[in-house]
RNA sequence: GCGGGUGUGGCGAAAUUGGUAGACGUACCAGACUUAGGAUCUGGCGCCGUGAGGCAUGGGGGUUCGAGUCCCUCCACCCGCACCA
């Protein structure tokens, strides 16, 4: 009987659904309380119209494998899928087409699912999350007012209720709290307050809120984005130009927890490359903030700088500030005058990209002088574009024997260099050292820079110029996008007061709208919708009226909701809470989360900041999500491209001069590289295509001399090409028939493609589907080639080639089973099934328990492609051995089962000599699902001897088989004895033998 | 520039602690069985050499009885950050 994958997978698919197979209990309600719990967690996929490609599933194939492998270890595993479903595309296509994005979505969603349920995966759908799903968003806002109504307490590092602040206030003032904004007041001041400026004290609090600063704007896409999403100075999605606005926006208060997220850090397995990533966005670094006097005493105006080596204050040659410095206009001379404005102007006629795209040294002086506090040496004060508004205090102290770009600059402008390192400074350029001993340095002289960090601070400190300050390049993150597609806030604003809608109220659900263009003044298209915005004003009837104001009529970004759905999963339909807080205790934290690394600061830090936030509130036990997160690698596109004849007008580079060829001529790799080279004119080449045609396709001959030939390159779809050779009969009928005329010019009888590793995407039509795959080979093929490729975490091209291997081994598989005849005995499975009782014979049984040793090492160490190549081997051996026997076969296929289930489970099934599929009786009892994994025994693989390999001096020369528990002695006995070795030594004696025991032996003469 | 990673046959890759480099699979070559093969099976397959043997894990150097693995140095490619004071 033939391995009939589809029939297996179609009934085993239908099977699981049907007997419920993958759904996952909570204690509360199951049996199995005892197990102890596993959590498995994908990155959820934003559902796209593109569908998925081979590269989505690798992640979740692999995670697929360790949660069933954890489940048939005795674990109750937690393993769900869900959408990240709200999000720019589906509004964006909305614009375009008038589509609801809800529909869209929705569609995606459908598409998506079934791809997922294709592959075999064991999703308990039941717990499925979208997080456009009002049920969802209900409790997305619900945490957003928690952070709203929350502030971060600096005494304890943690966040705390709003209200609490309040109380300290109206006991104690501003000053039992450090760090409070530039105003500070007395408790009867506080009580003394309006609403409005106590509510104004209070937004500067809160973990969400609101206020105006400086924001990346896209114009393209008609809404803000979070830094994290600006790459390069573009769009991340898109790739539109993004420039800086200063608009009301929320944000999150992440700065609050930076140092909390560097610590966690120690606590989770991730990889040293995705904490470096997030260390590096958060960018701790301390020092001081220190402040000089401009001018004379008598100016009063003084110039702040952060400095991370205030070790080097005697170094300093120079000051810059950024061109957006508030004391640019202040301190600037009037002799200086028109070039700083100058200066100003050039900067600003600079886009961010060509900003850094270039980096010439750019600077004026101001005409002004800092005084250096401790020797009162006259500092001139520069503008640079080096210098960031956004970092520090957007001013430095330049100290070009230590700093890089301050020498550079300081050579550019001819500005003297004071040394302060002696001959650690070579006058050519800066060194950063820590370690030279100071010179020119005043009180510091003699001491070594980095023990004169902590002296210089405390000389800053005692003269009151200044403090130890810790800085940070990350900014609090925005939180609000001007679109429609999103979740909106539950707050109303009231003369300039924001209120909080109640938890009843949740949720807040999006209107339906006709159209997706943006409101005024960069609102977004929600402020359009008069009767959503204003439901809870008076004149509407109460208790939604009521003159609480107009709604927010921004909505929260992408990041929201997928912030914290890893915590809906594990109580995805309860209606009083978010996640039960007993339930949130049983599942913690996600034991496993895989995804791509293109999640590294954006989504990873805004969940370890939800999950701080509520850890600090008491609504759930932990304060990191995942314990350990292990990053698929990219499976990128393996394009293929044709070479396709065109016609060129002399000096222009695009062409439309296509339409002069009237028959599409394409050109083999081999003969266009040849032409490019000029190994082929354009008269031979016109020989070799008639050579292949009698018709003319040109409609003008060569002669004429305002065109000539050329080739250009063109995407071909991968899947039209095998290897490099092109199936020309399919690609005549791509796109329609499109080229069903075409003419190739061929090299070996072949058309050759060139190639090139691209990333994967339709438009590069080198996608490949994994439908396609499954439909041709099975889904257990498809998931153990994925496997196959290499290791889970490096990316690498999809080839399709080898998954004909992966099938075969399958088959070979089979057929340690079923005897392969053409036709279906008449009475069923039963004739050619030859698994038989026998016992196994030693060779059989160490076949088998070394191939378990293998699999669950493998396993446990995600070593996914070893795993699948264990199986090979065990399947070829047993092979050999002419091997049938249930006592060997059963286990090894529940070794397989979180490979290959859907075999695992037919054969099963037919090992239980029950018919395929399941009867109702038998259903759930036998399933290989509930198996439990085979244990290894040390005693069937046990070798009592072993085939040494013997090495002079280092080099393996031959091979003696010797018992395992022999002596030294013996063993130099016996090798001195072996003629081979005898040859070797030449009649020398050797000067050492070393064995080691099970490895090998190395005679050194 | 800084940080992280990778470099092994024609190709994807193995080698878990320093111990027979290239498992497993593809591709290719030869053969068997077949009306046929995109089925299956057998054998070969790093490079040079008829052979003995020599050379091989990006290059160079080192430690070691022994190095793909450890150390130093250089090179190439990929990813991330990029004037962060």
């Amino acid at each position: 009987m033939e391995y009939d994958f589809r029939r297996i997978e179609n009934d085993w698919q239908k099977k699981w659904k049907e007997s419920n197979a993958y759904k996952v209990e909570n204690p509360e309600f199951g049996k199995g309380l005892n197990k102890p719990k596993y959590y498995v967690l994908d990155m959820f996929p934003y559902p796209s119209g593109a569908g998925l490609h081979v590269g989505h599933p690798l992640g979740y194939i692999a995670s697929d494998i360790y949660s069933r492998y954890k489940r048939l270890k005795g674990f109750n595993v937690l393993h769900p899928m869900g959408f990240d479903s709200f999000g720019l595309p589906a509004e964006q296509y909305a614009l375009d087409t008038g589509q609801h994005p809800a529909e869209t979505t929705k569609k995606n969603i459908a598409t998506f699912k079934s791809q997922l349920d294709n592959i075999g995966f064991c999703y308990d759908w039941e717990r499925e999350v979208q997080t456009s799903d009002p049920s969802y968003y209900k409790w997305t806002q619900w945490i957003f007012l928690q952070l709203f109504n929350s502030y971060f307490d600096r005494t304890t590092n943690k966040a705390k209720p709003i209200s609490e602040l309040i109380k300290e206030f109206e006991a104690a003032g501003s000053f039992q709290s450090p760090l409070t904004t530039s105003q500070s007041f007395t408790a009867d001041e506080w009580k003394n307050y309006d609403e409005a400026t106590k509510q104004n004290i209070l937004m500067s609090r809160r973990l969400a809120f609101c206020g105006y600063g400086e924001v990346n704007w896209c114009e393209a896409l008609g809404t803000v984005l979070a830094n994290d999403e600006v790459v390069n100075g573009v769009s991340e999605r898109g790739g539109h130009p993004v420039v800086k606005k200063t608009l009301r926006q929320w944000y999150l208060r992440i700065t609050a927890y930076a140092d909390r997220l560097l610590d966690g850090l120690n606590t989770v397995d991730f990889s040293d490359a995705m904490k470096e990533m997030q260390s590096n966005w958060i960018g701790k670094s301390s020092g001081a903030e220190m402040e000089f006097r401009v001018g004379s005493q008598e100016s009063g105006v003084s110039l702040r700088v952060y400095t991370t080596r205030p070790d080097t204050i005697f170094g300093v040659d120079f000051m810059v500030i950024s061109p957006e410095h508030k004391l640019v206009d202040e301190i600037t001379t009037a002799g200086q005058k028109t070039a700083v404005e100058d200066y100003i102007v050039f900067v600003k006629s600079r886009s961010e990209r060509e900003r850094m795209a270039e980096k010439k040294i750019s600077g004026v002086f101001t005409g002004a002088y800092a005084i250096n506090p401790f020797d009162g040496r006259e500092i001139p004060i520069w503008i640079s574009e080096y210098v960031l508004a956004g970092y520090g205090t957007g001013a430095i102290m330049a100290v070009p024997c230590g700093d890089e770009r301050d020498h550079k600059f300081a050579t550019h402008f001819n500005i003297p260099v004071t040394n302060i390192i002696g001959l650690h400074y070579n006058g050519e350029e800066a060194n950063p050292t820590k370690e030279a001993t100071l010179e020119n340095s005043g009180f510091l002289n003699g001491l070594l820079m980095k023990d004169a960090i902590d002296v210089a601070i405390k000389a800053i400190e005692e003269k009151g110029i200044g403090v130890r300050k810790v800085n940070y390049k990350m900014r609090d993150a925005a939180f609000s996008r001007q679109r429609y597609w999103g979740e909106p806030f539950p707050i109303t604003w009231k003369d300039g007061i924001a209120y909080p809608l109640s938890e009843s109220e949740l949720p807040l659900t999006l209107p339906e709208v006709k159209s997706y263009t943006p409101g005024p003044n960069g609102e977004g298209p929600l402020a359009n919708i008069h009767n959503w915005v204003n439901q809870f004003e008076s004149g509407n009837p109460p208790p939604a009226g009521g003159g609480r104001g107009a709604l927010e009529t921004n909505t929260m970004p992408g990041y929201a909701g997928s912030s914290w759905y890893f915590l809906r999963y594990m109580d995805p339909h309860n209606d009083k809470t978010f996640c039960d807080r007993k339930v949130a205790d049983y599942w913690n934290q996600v034991d496993l989360y895989i995804g791509g690394t293109e999640h590294a600061v954006g989504h990873l830090l805004y969940s370890r900041m939800w999950t701080k936030v509520l850890f600090d509130l008491g609504h759930i036990g932990f304060d990191e999500p995942f314990k350990r997160l292990v990053n698929q690698g990219m499976i990128q596109g393996s394009s293929r491209f044709m070479y396709k004849l065109v016609m060129k007008k002399i000096d222009q580079v695009q062409d439309d001069f296509d339409k002069r060829i009237t028959t599409p001529v394409f050109l083999s790799y081999g003969i266009f590289n040849q032409f490019k080279s000029g190994e082929i004119n354009e008269t031979k080449l016109m020989s070799l295509i008639n050579s292949h045609v009698e018709y003319k396709i040109f409609d003008f001959t060569t002669k004429n001399k305002n065109f000539h030939l050329d080739a250009i390159e063109t995407h071909v779809d991968v899947n039209l090409v095998d290897g490099l050779e092109l199936n020309i009969e399919e690609f005549k009928q791509w796109r329609n028939n499109d080229y069903a005329n075409a003419i190739f010019v061929l090299e070996g009888g072949k058309y050759i493609c060139g190639s090139e590793v691209e990333k994967m995407s339709k438009s590069k039509f080198n996608t490949v589907n994994p439908d396609d795959l499954v439909a041709k080979y099975g889904a257990d093929t498809f998931r153990m080639y994925e496997m196959f490729l290499g290791p889970v975490e490096m990316s690498k091209p999809w080839d399709t080639k080898g998954i004909e291997g992966v099938h075969r081994f399958l088959k070979k598989f089979w057929r340690l089973f079923f005897k392969e005849t053409k036709a279906l005995p008449a009475e069923g499975f039963g004739e050619a099934f030859i698994v038989t009782e026998e016992e196994p014979t030693a060779a059989e049984l160490k076949v088998l328990h070394n191939t378990i040793r293998k699999i669950e090492q493998d396993t446990e160490r995600f070593s996914f492609n070893t795993g699948v190549s264990g199986f090979m081997i065990a399947t070829n051996e047993l092979t050999d051995l002419k091997c049938h026997k249930r006592k060997i076969l059963e286990p090894l296929l529940i070794l397989l089962a979180p490979y290959a289930p859907h075999i695992a489970e037919e054969l099963y099934a037919q090992l239980r000599h029950t018919p395929s599929p399941l009867s109702e009786e038998g259903r759930g009892e036998v399933s290989v699902l509930n198996a439990s994994y085979p244990t290894f025994e040390e005693k069937y693989v046990k070798e009592s001897s072993k085939a040494y390999p013997i090495a002079i001096n280092g080099k393996t020369r031959h091979e003696i088989t010797l018992p395992l528990d022999i002596t030294q002695q013996q063993v130099e006995e016996t090798v001195l004895k072996d003629e081979v070795v005898q040859k070797w030594l030449e009649g020398k004696q050797p000067k050492k033998i070393i064995y080691v025991k099970n490895k090998m032996i190395n005679v050194v003469v």
